[in-house]
DNA sequence: CATGAATGAGACTTCATTCAT
DNA sequence: GATGAATGAAGTCTCATTCAT
């Protein structure tokens, strides 16, 4: 993690910390000025509530993650829209094993029990959602006009692959299932949703 | 809801319906004595604490969920495993559909705060995870013996198709998408995993 | 300890052991039900209150303790007063060893906090220490008869005597020194106190 | 009592004056709270719990009076070592009478129901306890010494001498005895064991 | 910009006591 | 005689938030 310029950045920084890993039930404003070495008082010169912290986080992190997908693809070559798909499956299913603390973030609860209230939280957890789908969405797009992919509903399939490896994920996440092990499967199940 | 017969039960139901819809730690112990019109004190006579009583309801869950799903599928005739398989897909994209409060206890996050310190929280989760996809596994050994269906990983394929359509009635029930429309989709992609 | 021929006995003796390890405060009426057996409302049943079962241990705690300590220097003989006097020193330091039980109970402080809105809480105080403190007294009079003990003032001697060896007890009970390792000592200094 | 500088110091005199008085467990956090007009809160934000509180009062009271008791002895001149035990003793019965307070809070029972579990507690009071006795330790040294005093074991002598004052005035402050009456008595007792 | 002492509402929990059975 | 479910007042403690500095 990059070292905080500013003390807002440590206060976001620390509460997007504590709040993948503890929830934000589970942390207290407390908690992030001791982490931070920051005041209290400070954490509300900078944030509104705790709620606006919380908002921040959710938006920095829609930012990065989803940004971070999209570049990642755009990166990288990919001999057909088949491919691509596969592509992102890996990245996603990559970077949940190295980066547990962002998919803690994605798959905490608490979002439902903010957004109901919260406009502002439900638009980006909207944006994030339909952020990844639209991923998967475009490879399918892809393949579909290169020949790679046969004929499907793109938005259709996009739900359904993305709901399958999101899903392993959050099992995984929780220990229940070593579900990152069903890698092979999961391409394999894939393929079979869209070859030809 | 039935009309609880005594005290004990009345709390129970109450906190069911509050834990699942607000969550763990949006819910005071204040909160079901007023909706229930019992005094605090009673609630922890019948149950040594709020994570006491939240275990009791998470057993329960257990209990009726996963057996009123074992008992559908006993009490249906299927042509073959293929169509079990259907089935129970049916049933739980329906349930979810009638019950949603029930996923929204499963889907619930605060397990994950609760388990990691408490065995009893973690065995009841891993209890309810393993019987609903047994459900799915056996209805493919039953298919592959007929021939409906291909031969594959029982307990592979199992597990994906549990995250694919538990994943679905999560985004459902967070309203971000309206996946239940997907059955068809749904119902056909799982058959093109399967059929011979 | 013999065992309880009724339930009241019964409460009675665990009270006992309660109020004596732990303290009043510490002690729930739910603490003595549970190690009895007995329901928390046959507690209330045989005793108005708390307070009052408390009464009732202190009453029989006197009885007990003041009784059979009188009753131990009846019927041993002595060659002299002085020799009663160590005998009573022995008898309370020996006590102290073997039953700190009864000796928590007398130390502890909660009499304070009960003794001064309630005036047989107070009594029973003021008899079992002034019961105490005239077995000394008997003592050195028989003493100053028989010429084993050089006149004194026997109700100031008594009172020094037992402060002095009530207060080793109590350092002992309380684990800050080894005070009945002092045993020759406090015999010694005694006879300092009386000799002729 | 000196008037109260800051809110934590008030805190702490309030708690110091009712924890003697009606004991740990029967002062509650919110007596104190309105005894000072503080509120609940910012006791706890200067104490992290009562039992903290608690600790603070004792250490301070260790600071107070064995400093104080050691001051007054460095202070005053003493023909000889006897005369020194003999103005510790009257020290310690003075200061009884003017500030019972102080000794209300020693002989509370609390200590042994929170030192077992609290190093810290036990610590402290150790430290009072080994404080005072050490006192007349010294002073009966230099009674040795100087030849005021007959050869004894300064320390088994300092602790009967101790217990024996302390006793009393516990009797005292309890109102069982007006044990302070007895202080010529009491003079001549502990003379009678040390002069040579 | 930043602080941290102070607040008070509300959290979970304990417990002596009552009362219908 | 005996029970145990039920109560509600009171306990300790947490925490988001405010405000004077």
């Amino acid at each position: 993690m990059a070292r905080a310029q500013t003390k807002k950045e440590a206060i976001l920084q620390a509460a997007s910390k504590f709040f993948a890993e503890r929830g934000y039930w589970d942390t207290s404003v407390s908690d992030i000025s001791k982490a931070t070495g920051v005041a209290e008082g400070t954490i509300f010169y900078h944030f509104q509530s705790k709620e606006d912290l919380f908002l921040a986080v959710l938006q920095k992190f829609k930012e990065d993650f989803v940004g971070s997908f999209k570049q990642h693809l755009q990166n990288t070559e990919f001999a057909n829209g088949l491919e691509m798909v596969e592509g992102a499956i890996s990245f996603y299913l990559y970077q949940s094993s190295v980066m547990e603390e962002r998919f803690l973030l994605l798959h905490r609860h608490h979002y439902y029990q903010i957004a109901p209230n919260n406009p502002k939280c439900w638009q980006y957890l909207e944006e994030i959602y339909s952020g990844l789908i639209s991923i998967f969405e475009q490879a399918i797009l892809r393949g579909m006009e290169d020949g790679s992919i046969r004929p499907v509903s793109p938005s259709k399939k996009a739900l359904l692959i993305f709901t399958l490896i999101d899903g392993l994920v959050r099992l995984d996440t929780y220990n229940l299932y070593q579900a990152t092990s069903l890698y092979e499967e999961v391409i394999e199940s894939c393929r079979c949703w869209l070859k030809p």
